[in-house]
DNA sequence: CTCTGGATTGAC
DNA sequence: TCAATCCAGAGG
């Protein structure tokens, strides 16, 4: 299969967050090869007030405002990491959280890391994926276009095909509709 | 320095 | 419905 182009990411986040329905994300370590697709993804924009770049860049959300194409791996809850993959040119702070992933490869190191056999419990969540993936803070500021957990390329969703709601989780920005998910695909996070 | 509130999950 | 768990960010 082949990874994502740097051609790829031109285009808005919101554009993007909707074009990576469908792709994989793969990670390569000794510990074995685990996929997914990518089935669920929320949009955070710059003048997005649920989204960590509101109000400027810091050291915690750094990675966001790099170029697109790296990851931005951070812990929320005090216990939990989430990963998105960064979006527009360097100084923007914009990204794509990937919020479910339906299991491809590597399913049994997966359930070993979840410690649970249940497939959809497997990577129905963004904190699900990052554990079931094998994905930590060392992750935080990779390319992933070539980079050991690397994006690569699926078949593209039709339009009909993707459902555009709200986000889910946030206090702030609840009105705004920047969660996409495959239509009747059984592993989002929520229904 | 202190205080507050999470881009969540899983147990009750 | 609610606790776990802890750090980044804001305000003094």
């Amino acid at each position: 299969m082949n990874p994502l182009t740097k051609a790829f990411f031109k285009k808005d986040t919101l554009q993007i967050a909707k074009a990576l329905l469908g792709c994989y994300l793969i990670n390569r370590v000794k510990e074995g090869k685990t996929m997914g697709k990518i089935i669920e993804t929320e949009a955070y924009l710059k003048n997005d007030p649920a989204s960590h770049s509101f109000n400027g860049q810091t050291k915690r959300n750094k990675s966001m405002f790099g170029p697109a194409g790296k990851a931005y791996v951070y812990l929320t809850y005090g216990m939990y990491n989430c990963f998105n993959v960064v979006t527009e040119k360097e100084g923007i702070g914009e990204a794509v959280l990937i919020r479910a992933l339906e299991p491809i490869e590597g399913i049994d190191l997966m359930k070993k890391r979840r410690n649970t056999d249940n497939l959809r419990q497997l990577c129905s969540g963004p904190a699900k994926l990052v554990m079931a993936m094998g994905i930590n803070k060392a992750h935080n500021g990779i390319d992933l276009i070539d980079g050991e957990l690397r994006l690569l390329r699926g078949n593209k969703i039709i339009d009909g095909d993707i459902i555009q709601t709200s986000r889910i989780g946030l206090s702030k920005g609840k009105n705004l509709p920047y969660r996409f998910y495959i239509k009747d695909n059984q592993f989002v996070s929520k229904l």
